[in-house]
Order: structure tokens, then sequence, then C-alpha cells
DNA sequence: GCACTTTGGCAACAGCGTTGTTTAAGTGGA
DNA sequence: TCCACTTAAACAACGCTGTTGCCAAAGTGC
């Protein structure tokens, strides 16, 4: 079950059990799984299995379709997730641009909008543009049982921000929005839930749903505009205590180095734009490595995505370099294989798609993982 | 719950809600907890906090122990952890010594044995000491139900290791140990089940388990032969993908700086310890302090503790020159105070205190925090 | 001494996964 | 074609969980 510091009662371990198993149903995909697979995963047994998988046929979000081979016996008959059982809106705010996407339950993206956006321009004209591009989505209808079937929608923006609170901080180049309650102004314009993240958290979710193993650990680090992360730890997103967590950027890499724009001195992100304004990719590749590394060394995690524009411009050069100086690391512990280096991919979309993910996370039993609020732990 | 990828039944659910109820009467300490404070906090209901304590009570787990003053009715009854229904041995091996102590479940240490030791002088003499010493700290007898009270012994020892197979690696100056099952070795030998990790882990955890309020997030960085680190995320000890968390000495703080005995240039701990043996304390202060800076901004934890040899002889020296990097950082950032630091004090014993919370965590429903090992999470 | 408040146990209950059993739906050899 | 066998999955009874409703116990204060 997850963490957390209250009681559980009987609908507390219903609702943990079905999500185990929806989220096995996500995973599976178009492929399926068995109620018996199911129950091997789960540690359940076939029967409780049986039980729950009832319920969520029932309920709309499951449904038979095909059986296995049989191996000697009875068929199994394998379970799928139903993907237009829910739906949930990933709205990605960037500087210059704002992205809408329709993601249904299986991760789906059915529908995709764009538009040019200055964030500068004041909290009127972006919600405004937000709400337009939101509902030229096109809902889905609400199911037969006449449930609303769109479940709310995923906002991610540039950080720092408050998840908790749902609150912009100081966002890098627009300091008018600091304080805006911007996940309850925006709830109330659509009548509809709203989750506000970082756009690396929103990414690194996104990135964290779609991996095959489930459950692992990985950061995403972010090259665009500025340098950030997101963490995942244990196949969960890491928040932190104020959800601050994942500042990437200002990691001192070289002492006395050149001056950054956050009043430090040799910050990872100042010698890495720099290298990258000189033209020096090979370079500025090897610098985030080297925070890269870092970043491994200190959280032991078993995979580094990188992604961000200045990072797909020279895609190859980056995962070389970042790879390279993981491998010296390896090498150096001595303790098996260098952790691997990939380019997270996704079209530009991969931050709008994470931002949906807020949404359908909690569905699958990913709520919560922000952060025990205190109470108890360790 | 705690997080897990199985499928939960109701022994689960009940050894949840125990460990729930049982973990705030220990924070309670010798002040005791009423049955409806239990109720606000677990957020389960008076009665089934009842019936819950009544089972602790009835395993002599927990005692009524006075009552509150009446508020205008019947008083409340304060209950209250049974310090001797278990205890934990901690051991800490240590380089140049051998710590071993014996802690109840109230977390007080009853039992203090030290004992020179050569990390070096191969296995058996180790083993030997290790045995020899635990076995002079005189067990508790079995309770009155005949039960073992002795639950198991917590070995902290220099990393790197692996804490989920209990095998010691390369640890720094004694590669002979590489490879070495020392958890199963001496679970055989002395009968009794035995946890391993780091030395840095164990601390951390026992600060874990100290810390008022508990579930916060911290970093223990520990400067005596080597520097390292614990972390404390959420109230829980973070171990990372393969137990190997906390490599925060080898971080690079200056690029193309001195060589490092790891290989690495400008690593943390090269700078540090240099810094250290020039008798520039306040310049190794600093460097800590920058290395605690980068951890704070990518973790967003809420306090940094300090501890080990060198930090111990300088205690000042180093909160003060951390906290300065710190407040420089919540300067440039403007959001909120500092992050406080402060010295993990524990004369020389924390580390052993910390092992036998290895063992001791569990009852309190910390266990399994090491990891997910896949699956499902996010 | 009585009305009132608060605590906390007792009893009945609904709901969870588990166990034991039965039915359904296949395979494969005689 | 039949039948023994295997495997899948539902049905039924069960034990145990926390919850609800009720009531006794133990205080305060007029």
């Amino acid at each position: 079950m997850n963490r957390s510091n209250t009681g559980a009662n009987l609908p507390a371990l219903r609702n943990h059990n079905a999500a185990l198993v929806l989220d096995l149903l996500r995973t599976a995909g178009e492929a399926g799984i068995s109620r018996l697979e199911l129950a091997e995963r789960t540690g359940l047994t076939p029967q409780a299995v049986s039980k729950i998988t009832a319920r969520l046929r029932a309920e709309g979000l499951a449904a038979e379709a095909g059986h296995r081979p049989s191996t000697g016996g009875k068929p199994r008959t394998v379970l799928r997730l139903v993907p237009d059982a829910g739906y949930a809106v990933g709205l990605h705010l960037d500087r210059d641009e704002l992205t809408a996407v329709l993601v249904d339950l299986a991760g789906t993206t059915v529908a995709t909008r764009r538009a040019p956006l200055d964030l500068g321009a004041g909290a009127e004209v972006v919600l405004e543009a937000a709400s337009r591009e939101v509902a030229a989505l096109g809902f889905p209808p609400p199911g037969p049982s006449g449930r609303q079937r769109l479940l709310g929608v995923g906002v991610a923006a540039p950080g720092p921000l408050d998840h908790g609170r749902g609150v912009l901080h100081r966002v890098t180049g627009f300091p008018q929005w600091d304080g805006f309650a911007l996940r309850d102004v925006l709830s109330e314009r659509l009548g509809l839930p709203v989750v506000l993240d970082k756009d690396t958290n929103a990414a690194a979710l996104g990135l964290a749903l779609r991996a095959r193993p489930a459950g692992g650990s990985f950061a995403y680090l972010h090259l665009g505009t500025g340098l950030g992360a997101g963490l995942v730890l244990g196949g969960a997103l890491y928040r932190g205590a104020r959800t601050g967590a994942g500042e990437f950027g200002h990691q001192t890499l070289q002492m006395d180095g050149p001056p950054c724009s956050c009043g430090g001195r040799g910050c990872i992100e100042a010698l890495c734009l720099a290298a990258v304004a000189r033209g020096d990719i090979a370079r500025a590749a090897r610098l985030l490595g080297t925070g890269a590394a870092n970043l491994v060394g200190l959280l032991d995690i078993d995979r580094v995505l990188l992604g961000g524009r200045v990072v797909a411009a020279e895609e190859d050069v980056f995962v070389r370099g970042v790879g390279a100086v993981l491998a010296e690391l390896a090498r150096r512990e001595g303790s098996g294989p260098a952790v691997p280096v990939a380019a997270a991919g996704g079209d530009g979309r991969a931050v709008a798609d994470g931002a949906a993910q807020l949404v359908l996370a909690p569905v699958f039993g990913h709520a919560n993982v922000a952060f025990p609020s205190g109470g108890n732990g360790a």
C-alpha cells in the first residue's frame, strides 16, 4: 500500500488492491493480462483477483478481450484496460507556447492543440488562452453510467512553484507570477479539478509511467532555457519537502567559476549554457555528465534521461558525452556496469503528456507520492 | 500503508495499523499518549484504536500508565510503550574500533561495549571480536510469554556495501572484504537475524527515529576518514536502487581540480580533507557547505546534520560555515528561510545506536523502505 | 445530589481477501 | 466417440478487519 501516516481501513485496502490491478492492466497495454498473471504479480489469491476484476468490469474500467492459447486445460481469459473509461487534459504552459493534450486512461494521446503564448502577457491573457485550447480539445461525452469521464486537468509550468498549494513562485524571467494561485483560479474557471506541477516533474512522471520495467529510478535532465531535473525514485516522482526538488541547474560544479544569473558562481547551468552559446556542445555534454555523475552517485539511480530543446538539437552528442562521464565513474567505482543514458524523446509533447498523467496517475495508485507531511516515517 | 507493489490483505492491514500505533507510542515516549489522540493522529475511529491497543497490551508491547487531567468528563487513560518488550543489538564496525550497544524498544541504550579493532586483521578475528562483544552485552531473558526478546543484530560498516544482500564491497582501505557475506556469516554464528548497512545510513536512521517532528527530510553528512552521507527523505531512509545511495564524497565540486584517491578530480572529499590537513577548517566547512547546498537544492530537504570525527573536533566552525553557505543559497532563491544546520551529536555512539534501529525500525512500520524492486510505482 | 460531559468497552455489522468446492472449457489418449 | 485429466474461474462459507450504535464508567460543576 502507499506510504502514509494514517490508518487504513477496508475501503483503503480495496482501493489499494484495485489500483494495483489497474496499474498492471495499464502496463500490460493492448496485450492484456490474465487473471492468474495478475494474481502472481500482486501476490493475491486468484479468487481475490477474480473479485477485484469483476468489480472493475462492472465499473467499466476493465473488459475481457479474448483468450490465451490453452496449456492443456481451460484457456486463460485476457483482461484489458478500457481506455476510454477516463480521460485527462494535460496543459503545458511554456514561456512562448502552450500545448494542450487529451489523454485516455491507457496513456494514449487522442488530441493535441498548440498555440503561441506569451507567458509575460498577464494572467487574464494566459488563462483565456488556456481555457480556449482546453475547450477546443473536444471533451469525451459522459459514459453510459452518466459519469463524467474527464477526470481533470494537469498543468505543467516552468518552476519554481508549489505543487502542494498549486501556487506559482518566481518563474524565471516572469517574476510577476510570483504567488499566483494558478491551480485554484484555473479550476474555478474550468469547473474541473486541476493539478499543478513543474514542467520537469510532469515530463519525468510521464516517462516513469511509460518505463518498462516499471518501478525503477531515474533522473530526467532538461536542458532548454535553463537546466532542471525531474527525479523518479523507486518508480515514484520525488518532489521533496516543499515540492521544490529538482533544482539541478544551480549545482556548483566549479567553485569560483563564472557568475550565474542566480547570483552564485560556477553553477552547472551557467557553465553549460555558456558552452552551448560558444557552440562547444561536446563541452556542454561533458559538464552535464559531470552533474549527472554527482547525482547518480548520491542517489544511486539506474538511468539518466535527457531532454529539452538544446538536447534535442544535438541528441547524439549529449547522450554520448554524458554517457562517457558516467562510464568513467563506473570504471572508477568498479561496481558493475555504467548507468545508461538515453534521450527522453517525446517530440516536444512529453511535458504535456506528463501533465495529463498528473491527473491519471492517482487512478493507478500513484497518488500522494509527493510527501508525507509529518507524523511518522523513516 | 507502506509503499509496495504487492497486494494487501487483512493481516497486512492489521500490521500496518498496529505499527502506526506503536510508532506513535514510541514517539510519545515517557509522556505517553491517550487513545483519543491516537485516533486523531491515525484517522482511525476511537473504537478501532481501542481494539488495536487492547491487542498490543495483550502482547505486552503497550501498557496503561496513569491518566490525563479531566476536561469535564472521564479523564483519558495514558498509554505507553513497554520498553523492555524487545531489544536489539547495534554493532558498529569501524576501521580501528568496535562499538556494541543494546537498545530497547523505546530506543534507550541500556548497555555499551567498546573494543579496539583492526578491520584489516581478517574475517575470523573480526567475527570473533564481534561475537565476544555482542555476547558480553548481556542479553535480556525471554519475556513472560517465553518469547525471545532480542530481535536481532544491526551491523553498521564503512561503505560501499550491499544492504539488500548483506554483502560488503570494497571497503575503502580494506579491499580484502570485497564480496564478503557478512550478514549471513554473522547471523549463522550468532543464531540471530542480522541486518547490514552503511555506517552513514545507520546514523541517519537513528537520527530520523529521534527527530521531532518525525517524518521530515534531512541529510546526515559524515566527515571522518572519508566523506559520506545518509539521506532521509520524507522520514524514510533512502538507500537507492542498489542500496548504494549517499556517495556524497566524490561529488565533483571543482572541475579540473586536484586529483582524488577515487581517480576523479576535484571531488569534495579530496578538497575538504586537504583543507583540514592544512588546518584551514573554515575553508573545509565552506566546501562542505557548497556540497550541502547542491544537495539541498536537488532534494529540497529541510535539515542538514553534520557528524564524524573531523566535525566533532570543530563543531561550531563547521555548523557556522555550512550554515553560511546555505543562508546564501536561501537569499539567492528568495524562497523562505535557510535550511537549518546542526551537529548530529551522539558522542561517538550515534552509528551503533542507529545500527540497532535497523532491527527495531520494522516493528514501527519503518521496514522495507529500502526500495520497491519493480512491478509498479511512480 | 443531580445533570452533564467524556471515555472506552460491548455487540452487531458490512466488507475484505482466503479457503474449500464446484462448474466450465479445454487437451489428449484409448 | 468417449473419458480421464488439466486448468481456469466462479460460488459459498468463513475469519478477521475497522465501523457503527449503544451503554456503562468516571469524572466535573452547579
